[in-house]
DNA sequence: TTGTACGCGTTATCAA
DNA sequence: TTGATAACGCGTACAA
């Protein structure tokens, strides 16, 4: 059996109460104590039970992180992990431990969701995806359960602390870019439309079109719900249309690179005969041939943020919601073409 | 406050003993009443409490994961996300939860594993790594506290229950591959020294060399600490020799991916002035220009089994340790050239 | 088949 | 400045 603070107040001759006050370092402790206290602890190796403590304490100092249902292979898909290392960063500042989803369906999260909260398992939740109508969601703003969403909520957003990036305006700026360069038939390829970020991206390219006056055809637009083989499939769609686009918006890098290679493999030249920008801007995207043009959106910074804000709202449940935008930046490389006219 | 165990009792007309029976479904409770407490526990939304639960059980049905020390950007290798992906699939199967490490030094990570075991906050831990005479795992093991390893133990192997490739043999195979290939000047592109597995596949590519009785040269071997920059370092420093290798052996896609992109830069083609082969076959090797042969490590089966062996540990602890090898297999892309003699 | 009573290891309130 | 004592919510021997 492990050494409980009992065993230690037995030793140093106080009662359980005065070491549990040498633990919060309570001021109305002698020194004297606290350090006759603190060296039979050391002695024993007495270390504090976690269940014990979050028990009485009704608090957990932990966070929970819930990533989107994408059938298991979410981690594949660089953001997350390193979403992860931004959350992961604040959270070890604050001395905060993380406790991640492990569900597949978005039934089997909702569940281990409300597992989390009701049998009060951590202290606060971040949502790593906002989508459309969101049971989660939905659920936590009814418990108000603290937690914050990195995404913007699809309603409520002011009410609901969130971290995003402004995808509508860079979405608009990147298809200025493309225009800029001559590009009049450019596609748009998103993720999955249930996706909040998707749906701002495609009305920030739409608007870039239209402020342009360029024509919008419905077949350059194309929802892929994989990002992995979503490349390739979309890139297969776009060049059998009678007027193939010269220029692609994508939503995530990890589905421009599965283009680059499809394209590659139909010797269709990037950025020569098809020019490509992506969003996200990977670590890898630096190393693709041609290395791709991306927009940085600082996925770790909206890690970091939100773990931030989380914590804040933890410690005070009662502060208003609070919206924060990460700035995004396009990095040029070379997947995108001056088009002579 | 939330519903306890006693509202529900109330409600059902019966002790709180009898509501904590039927929620461990214990066979002597009546079918009768289970039926009318469970039918009071929805109505209340009873949920059990997650510490209590752990403090009178002495279980909390969780893992402890414990990255490696790299200065925060574990997360930045495919590695680590995709042997997460195992380790969640196998624990959501069995209703484990995920407690993830987030230190950064090694004496913050230490730390953290001293809180999760001494705090018994987790029933088991994996580590994601295995270095040579590494504290944590000293540690774990005479704690005796359950633990799997994933990569090969230093010492104990025997006695410590692990998952790894059978990296030596590995390293000699791919070695013999180029060799066969028609390659004498082989270097080999190691990461950190400390790490076993660095140390394995060196072994294997000095043996390769060994039996082809190819003179062993000190400068073909290079480590590097940083994966990411290690590779354009380390490609300079080749370079730079009189002999210049016209093969390598490189120990993690993303230390090739940087060597790739900064040959191209250099005008250095692959691979008919340099052939690269390189180890875990992320999913972007397939996407790199050219294609990159790599080895396929199985990572997310190594994770997969890693939370088997460790399941298994906690619910059997007097068990024998065991050792369990991964398949992996070399596969052939475009990084590799026959050289003519 | 069900209920009583106690323990799990802390924290917090109230006295002293 | 310190010590009893009662929670916190649940599991389980023992009794009934």
């Amino acid at each position: 059996m492990a050494v409980t603070i009992k065993d230690v107040a037995k030793m140093a001759n106080v009662s359980p109460s005065t070491v549990s006050r040498v633990i919060a370092n309570n001021p109305r402790i002698s020194e004297k104590t606290k350090r006759r206290v603190r060296e039979t602890m050391k002695q024993l190796g007495y270390h504090p039970n976690f269940h014990a403590r979050s028990l009485a304490n009704k608090s957990t100092d932990t966070v929970g992180v819930v990533m989107p249902s994408a059938a298991h292979n979410v981690l594949q898909n660089p953001f997350f992990p390193e979403v992860l290392r931004g959350i992961s960063t604040k959270a070890y500042e604050n001395r905060y431990g993380l406790y991640l989803s492990t569900g597949t369906t978005e039934e089997e999260i909702f569940e281990e969701v409300v597992t989390m909260v009701q049998g009060r398992r951590v202290d606060g939740i971040i949502l790593l995806y906002s989508r459309v109508d969101d049971q989660i969601m939905n659920y936590l703003e009814e418990e108000q359960f603290p937690f914050t969403v990195i995404g913007k909520p699809y309603i409520h957003a002011e009410r609901i602390t969130h971290v995003d990036n402004d995808n509508y305006y860079i979405a608009k700026e990147v298809t200025d870019y493309l225009i800029q360069l001559g590009h009049e038939r450019i596609a748009f390829v998103g993720g999955n439309l249930d996706l909040v970020v998707t749906r701002d991206r495609m009305r920030g390219y739409q608007q870039a079109l239209i402020e342009a006056e360029i024509p919008f055809h419905d077949e350059y637009t194309i929802h892929e719900k994989f990002l992995k083989e979503g490349g390739r499939d979309a890139i297969a769609e776009l060049l059998s249309l009678d007027q193939p686009p010269t220029a692609l918006v994508v939503s995530d890098d990890l589905m421009a690179f599965g283009m680059l290679s499809h394209l590659d493999n139909m010797n269709v030249r990037v950025p020569e005969d098809i020019s490509i920008i992506s969003f996200n801007n990977i670590m890898l995207s630096d190393y693709s041939r041609p290395p791709l043009t991306s927009v940085d959106i600082n996925i770790f910074q909206l890690g970091f943020e939100a773990a931030n804000c989380l914590i804040e709202k933890i410690k005070h449940p009662n502060a208003l919601p609070k919206r924060i935008t990460i700035p995004a930046k396009m990095i040029k490389r070379q997947s995108c073409y001056l088009l002579k006219s």
